[in-house]
RNA sequence: GGGGCCAUAGCUCAGUUGGCUAGAGCGUUCGCCUUGCACGCGAAAGGCCGUCGGUUCGAAUCCGACUGGCUCCA
């Protein structure tokens, strides 16, 4: 059985069984679940049905999603199973078939669908926790009693592996998993499920979520009941393939093949290094091409890193086995071809998939370069100083701020016959984590808590604000914030926008009988939301009239629609690769940023502007219209990534530009944006850029004040209508001023150098100048004119030359090396003399210098100097 | 979110404890040599040492902020 036929009859025989077969959710969560960076388990896209925020579309469903998870990220290649990227198939019921269903058709399929004889499938069920309070699972264990699973093949296993739950509180359950016996080759019949044991292969594991874990320990069972389930399909196709790894299943060994084509490496026992590398490689950059085609970009920042790291892995793994680079894309290309099928996006982004493998490729080469070159001077070193090792802290150092691979710096150095510390190395690491955690930690979540509560306690409020600014309605629920004079509301009808899609909540007013108080924020809970006010909370049920603040909300519509339209013309100008990842729509201003790998260059943001600003006086019409999530994709509305499941989607149109899933608040016609000024291009993270513009009055005032500037300029210059041309012209004329007043400047001090060095007189053998260059517009230029007087005197000279500049005095001492010999030291003379003229100063036998604040003394400095040389010389 | 590092000529970089005239290689231009593939020789041009502030007699060098880039950890 391949692993589509794997697929298949999983879901089709769930289909069978009234479930709705949904597709494979993005790799990356809603954007309203950050428990993880990445999607981890089957269930995670609907996560919000099992907590009850949101309604599934039907109780019963079934998928076969994409996960991702990094703990075991060392691990993969060492062992046949551990993955960073894989498919769970999963079963579903929210509130709907509880356990007799669940283990039932756990028990169907994998006999009839799935070929699995009835003594080689073994059980492990929840064997009760004294601290939970709760038994061994005992309808568990009869239920498959009475399917006919006999008692020795039904194992008990402790909370720590049979119960899940997914933080200290929540949702949780007891759960019961299956294991294939792979028979007597594998183990002995001592083993048993549960065990490290490779006899034993875990397929399947079935989740009962019964019971609520509160805070304080305690467990409440749930009125509705759900079932969570999970196959791993790479662990399913090994033992329907009959193959001993999870790489050498057709969902991988393709992979790996092309790994030996490539390198001529064999693949097996004989060769670990190449046989380890080949898993890295192929495990890699199966999880690299989808992560990229769900929107994903390499940077050095949460899941960005995450892809950039697991891509590093491949392509040193792929010097390992000694491939030429490039070559990260032929993987890609054989990866994306394997899962064009399963995941359609990676052949949909196919051009952005390959474009950012080959930039990180290119940037990756670099990186190793450099850290070659270092690393190179370290061997260097440690064999001039004739060790035997480098020392951890230099091997962290490459890592951690040059991002060379540590195991790279292992193999380099062992063939030079040198080693390094590893448990020091390991410490380092250790402490490097320690500082991120706990930096981490800060950030407070009482009030996120009490908002979910608080939202939970009323019926859904309905939102009105797309059509309405202000509505009359009731309180339908109010609670007064401790301490800070604030109260949360929830009304059954709101025209407010709560935070949400990157727009930033409505400002307003609440109205009620003769009081009034400030709108302060809008919290988004799935579709409902709660209110911030300024001051006491009203009575449940009071009428209250609601009102948004128009201008601010207008301006933020504008602001809203313009995003989508500079989004397009990133997209046309740049190439589709371009993506949001991330915005900011505020009242007065807007912030975008997106997936692109370098700076924009003036012309791109001129064409940008202009394109955007092209579309705003066409007047084109905007609307949003809500049509089924199908009908949206195939119209090519571009959705953002980490986009939520809903059968229903809302799709803002401007015609003729664009067309993106958003919930947010737009203007009817692009004409209302007025105008639109981009006022900076920077970056937010690597290969994400970030631009922030204005529009309408706030661009207005942004344009006023710049052109009030602009005659202000044409004021001082007496040159209205021609600023540019006047300071060009002003420009060119002062570097002409200023390059002839140094020629000048040079050939004067040229002249005053040969009239000193003329003057030079002979003490015992060296030829001797002291003097002063007087006044100077600053000292820099002095030692300059020492040098070239010394160079005129010969071999045996020393130079002393003083001038002063506005309040200040420089010196300065040139001595050759021949008259060094002699006795005289630049640095003693100039330390002598400088503190005649208020200062300090120092330097090297041959070159010294020094300043000081007392110009009038300047002449009695230059005697103490001249009285030393004759010291030094007269000896 | 928490760290580390870097910014010097068109490019790649050196520049020690603050003071030895801001340097090297490559590239560019010019001249010479040479019928040829990374020729050779000689010379020249090319720098607000990222920006702003501070410390100091003196800052490419030390300190702070900012901007841009690289990188590790979460």
């Amino acid at each position: 059985m391949n692993s589509e036929q794997i697929r298949e009859t999983y879901l089709s025989f769930f289909e069978r069984h009234e479930h709705l077969r949904e597709p494979s959710a993005s790799l990356i969560p809603a954007p309203t679940d950050t428990s993880t960076l990445l999607t981890v388990a089957g269930m995670q896209p609907f996560q919000p049905y099992f907590l009850g925020e949101e309604t599934p579309p039907r109780p019963r469903l079934c998928s076969c999603q994409r996960c991702f998870r990094t703990p075991d990220i060392e691990e993969v290649g060492n062992t046949a199973r551990h993955l960073t990227n894989f498919e769970m198939l999963g079963n579903f019921s929210f509130g709907d078939y509880f356990k007799e269903e669940a283990i039932t058709w756990a028990w169907e399929l994998s006999r009839e669908g799935f070929g699995f004889d009835a003594d080689r499938i073994w059980i492990t069920v929840f064997e009760g926790d004294d601290e939970l309070g709760l038994g061994p699972d005992e309808e568990a264990i009869e239920i498959w009693r009475s399917l006919g699973v006999p008692a020795e093949r039904i194992v008990g296993l402790p909370r720590k592996e049979n119960f899940w739950q997914a933080g200290n509180s929540g949702p949780c359950g007891p759960c019961s998993e299956l294991y294939i016996d792979r028979g007597p080759d594998w183990g002995p019949d001592t083993d048993r499920p549960g065990d490290d044991s490779d006899r034993f292969l875990e397929y399947w594991n079935l989740v009962f979520t019964a019971y609520e874990l509160g805070t304080d320990g305690s467990l409440t069972e749930l009125p509705a009941k759900n079932i969570d389930t999970g196959l791993g399909l790479e662990r399913m196709a090994v033992i329907q393939q009959g193959v001993e790894s999870v790489f050498d299943t057709d969902l991988l060994r393709p992979l790996v093949d092309l790994a030996v084509e490539l390198s001529g490496c064999s693949y097996g026992a004989d060769d670990a290094a190449a046989t380890r590398a080949m898993r890295i490689i192929a495990d890699h950059t199966r999880g690299a091409v989808q992560l990229l085609g769900d929107g994903v970009v390499p940077s050095n920042e949460r899941r960005g890193y995450v892809l950039r790291r697991i891509m590093r892995r491949a392509i040193h793994q792929g010097r390992v086995l000694g491939l030429e680079p490039p070559y990260l894309g032929r993987f890609a290309e054989r990866a994306i071809e394997m899962l064009a099928g399963f995941n359609p996006v990676v052949s949909a982004e196919r051009e952005t998939v390959m474009r950012w493998i080959g930039i990180e490729e290119e940037s990756f080469g670099r990186t190793l370069d450099r850290g070659s070159l270092m690393l190179e001077r370290l061997i260097d070193e440690a064999r001039q100083s004739e060790t035997s090792w480098i020392d951890a802290e230099a091997a962290f150092e490459l890592h951690d701020t040059y991002g060379f691979p540590y195991d790279l710096t292992r193999e380099l150095l062992a063939e030079e016959g040198l080693s390094v510390d590893d448990s020091g190395f390991e410490e380092l690491m250790e402490q490097q984590r320690e500082r991120a955690r706990s930096g981490a930690g800060a950030e407070a979540e009482g009030d996120h808590e009490r908002v979910l509560a608080f939202v939970g306690s009323a019926p859904e409020t309905r939102f009105v604000g797309y059509e309405d600014l202000r509505s009359g309605t009731s309180v339908a629920a109010a609670t007064a914030l401790p301490g800070a004079g604030e109260a949360l509301v929830k009304l059954e009808e709101s025209p407010f926008y709560a935070e949400g899609g990157g727009q930033v909540a409505d400002a307003g007013t609440l109205r009620w009988n003769g009081s009034e108080a400030e709108v302060l924020d809008v919290y988004r809970v799935g579709d409902d939301q709660a209110i911030r006010i300024r001051g006491e909370a009203p009575d449940s049920g009071a009428h209250v009239e609601a009102e948004v603040a128009h201008s601010a909300r207008h301006a933020t519509m504008r602001n809203h629609t313009a995003t989508h339209l500079l989004h397009a013309a990133l997209r046309e100008r740049l190439g589709t690769h371009v993506r949001q990842a991330g915005s900011a729509v505020r009242p007065d201003k807007l912030r975008f940023d997106f997936t692109h790998g370098s700076r924009l260059s003036p012309e791109d943001l001129e064409a940008v502007t202009d394109r955007v600003n092209g579309w705003i006086k066409e007047s084109a019409p905007v609307r949003a219209i809500e049509m089924a999530r199908a009908e949206a994709e195939k119209l090519g509305a571009m959705a953002l990534f980490g986009e939520k499941y809903g059968d229903w989607v809302r799709v803002v149109e401007v015609e003729g530009v664009s067309r993106e899933l958003c919930g947010g608040t737009h203007v009817a016609n692009t004409a209302e944006i007025g105008i639109f000024e981009i006022t900076s291009e920077g970056s937010s993270a690597s290969n994400v850029r970030r631009i922030e513009a204005i529009t309408g009055p706030e661009a207005i005032d942004h344009f006023r004040s710049r052109s009030a500037a602009l005659d202000r300029v044409g004021d001082v210059l007496s040159a209205h209508g021609a600023e540019v041309a006047a300071t060009e012209r002003l420009s060119a004329r002062l570097r002409e001023l200023e390059s002839a007043a140094a020629r000048e400047r040079d050939a004067a001090a040229g002249d005053v150098a040969a009239e000193l060095a003329e003057g030079a007189e002979e003490i015992g053998g060296v030829r001797v100048v002291v003097g002063s260059l007087g006044e100077l517009s600053d000292t820099k230029g002095l030692i300059g004119q020492a040098h070239s007087i010394r160079q005129r005197l010969g071999d045996e000279a020393a130079v002393f030359l003083g001038a002063s500049a506005g309040e200040k005095v420089g010196l300065v001492a040139v001595v050759s090396p021949g008259a060094v010999e002699r006795g005289v030291s630049a640095s003693d003379l100039v330390r002598e003399a400088a503190p005649v003229v208020g200062g300090g100063g120092g330097g090297k036998p041959e070159v010294a210098q020094a300043g000081g604040r007392d110009p009038a003394k300047l002449d009695d400095a230059l005697g103490v100097a001249r009285a030393a040389i004759t010291e030094a010389l007269g000896s």
